[in-house]
RNA sequence: GGGGCUGUGGGGUAGCCUGGUAGCCUUAGAGGUUUGGGACCUCUCGACCCCGGUUCAAAUCCGGGCAGCCCCA
């Protein structure tokens, strides 16, 4: 066995240093490169930009399943819609990138979110009960200034998400909205890419800003931190009061919107994809938005060159015709070996290899990512690829299920508390307030125990039972304490 | 927000303390030989983050900037 040499292959294992895994992972699998150096801003590369638009793909689908229609608004905002609603410039005036020196008398912003462009257009489109609901969404790239640390993939000052904007005739309705948006992540992030959430409706004091209420998805990192997913955000009667967006409701009397904001980040997403997927090869990519779903390495000699690579095309266009994306490696310089490592650090699900003794037998050999196991498949069953891909993606998922799902820890001594978020969990307790009245003890959460109160669960009403694990007082929910990204 | 560390060819590094010739591995390009888990040989190209200061002389010392990483809040 020869040495691997230093810029082949990871050279960190992800149990022993996640942080390092992942900022090496990302480069070697060539998802993004970090070299050009703009804080806060990185660079897709194909491999990546592929696996982003195959995610786009299916939560589209699943938006426009739904009744949601694309749209593409500026990317600049003018200050004055931008101001409009007091909370929402409150909440972004320190990550507002401000466009200076354009020579007109306009000043714009960089679109940190858009709800202030979408405000005033459902002003000029919906007069009358009959034009609701209306949902929009656009595809994003969005610029906030953040003042914390930046991370590639996982918070930047720029990313790309898709943003839903909503409109409705009732507070109801657009509660149901929200539901529909946890439906949405559910069906999508976690049945397809395979990343289990926590749906918690966010303390007041960590709503978005301009919101009556957020329900964010906490997903955990494989170091036990948390990472917000696809947020939703009643936004009630507040952003189309700001805008007098009004419609004749069925009792024939003038009414404001209620509207509604939902913001899968598809780059965040992929991180999350990476970092609970891969392993100490590099990454793993879920079967069914991996750009390549099976490689095809021939294995030739300059003898039967001619005649492997031909068979390698017939099976390419075979699992082409069953609807598998696939691709032949059949560089000549390289050595199958090396093929089989750089396939497999970018994460590839299914790899054929094929050389004579296949070809004599009239199979393959597949090699499967995650098992790193290798079978033999007659070339008459090439097809099964597609249902052994949705048991790969089963696989993935019921793996990141388990790691996630054993990792809350019920909690009644303050004391506890942070041993339980620096080991990587959870903690679930009574709590006094996720009003105002609630800050206090959040403050101590924070400041004591270096962890966040997350909220709420969104899809569950638990009742506590005794008192608040910080004050004593009373407790009147049950919230979640992590450490968060 | 506070603190620490770092920046040398495409990637990884040596040199920096004690100022004076930029060394090594790899990749890349050309040719040859090879191809069942990161082959080998020959030749070639390619670098001191930026701005300023000190000095006869700066990768090296000093100041500032930019960028990256880590820890704490």
């Amino acid at each position: 066995m020869k040495e691997t040499k230093s810029e082949e292959g990871l050279t960190v294992k992800k149990d022993e240093n996640f942080s390092d895994w992942f900022s090496e992972v990302i480069e070697k699998a060539e998802i993004v490169d970090l070299r050009l150096g703009i804080k806060g801003f990185i660079v897709i590369r194909p491999w990546g930009a592929q696996i982003i638009e195959n995610m786009f793909e299916h939560l589209e689908n699943e938006l426009q399943r739904k009744g949601h229609k694309p749209t593409f608004m500026p990317s600049v905002i003018p200050k004055e819609n931008l101001t409009k609603e007091s909370e929402h410039i409150k909440g972004f005036t320190p990550e507002v990138f401000w466009l200076k020196g354009i020579g007109e008398n306009q000043e714009l912003a960089l679109r940190p979110t858009s709800e202030t462009v979408y405000t005033p257009m459902f002003k000029l489109w919906v007069r009358s009960w009959r034009d609701l609901p209306l949902k929009l969404y656009q595809r994003a790239h969005v610029f906030r200034l953040d003042t914390k640390a930046t991370r590639p993939l996982i918070r930047g000052r720029e990313f790309i998400w898709i943003e839903c904007h909503d409109a409705f005739e009732s507070k109801e309705d657009a509660e149901k909205q929200v539901q529909e948006d946890i439906d949405t992540t559910e069906k999508v992030m976690h049945q397809i890419y395979g990343i289990p959430f926590f749906p918690m409706k966010r303390p007041e004091w960590d709503k978005f800003a301009g919101a009556e209420y957020t329900v964010g998805s906490d997903c955990f990192m494989p170091d036990g931190k948390l990472i917000q997913q696809p947020s939703t955000h009643l936004m009630g009667q507040k952003f189309s009061k700001a805008f007098s967006a009004k419609f004749k409701n069925r009792n024939e009397k003038e009414e404001y919107l209620w509207t509604t904001a939902y913001g899968p980040a598809v780059s965040r997403i992929l991180a999350s994809v990476i970092a609970t997927h891969g392993d100490d090869s590099g990454l793993i990519i879920p079967f069914s938005i991996s750009p390549v779903q099976t490689v095809i390495v021939p294995i030739f000699t300059a003898k039967n060159k001619n005649e492997i690579l031909k068979k390698a095309e017939e099976i390419k266009n075979i699992l082409e015709k069953k609807d598998i994306k696939s691709y032949v490696d059949a560089d000549p310089e390289k050595r199958p070996g090396e093929k089989y490592h750089v396939w497999e650090l970018k994460g590839v699900p299914f790899r054929i290899e094929l050389g004579e003794k296949e070809i004599k037998e009239n199979e393959i050999t597949l090699f499967t990512r995650d098992t790193k196991k290798k079978d033999k498949m007659k070339i008459s069953e090439l097809g099964e690829i597609k249902k052994l891909g949705e048991e790969f993606d089963k696989r993935l998922r019921e793996k990141a299920d388990k790691f996630s799902g054993g990792r809350i820890v019920d909690c009644n001594d303050r004391k506890n508390i942070k041993k339980i978020i620096e080991s990587g969990k959870m903690a679930r307790v009574n709590f006094c307030s996720t009003e105002k009245e609630g800050v206090k003890c959040a403050e101590i959460v924070e400041t004591e125990m270096g962890g966040d109160v997350r909220g709420t669960l969104a899809n569950k009403n638990e009742i506590p039972k005794g008192n608040c694990v910080i004050c004593g007082k009373t407790a009147s929910k049950v919230v979640y304490i992590g450490k968060s990204y």
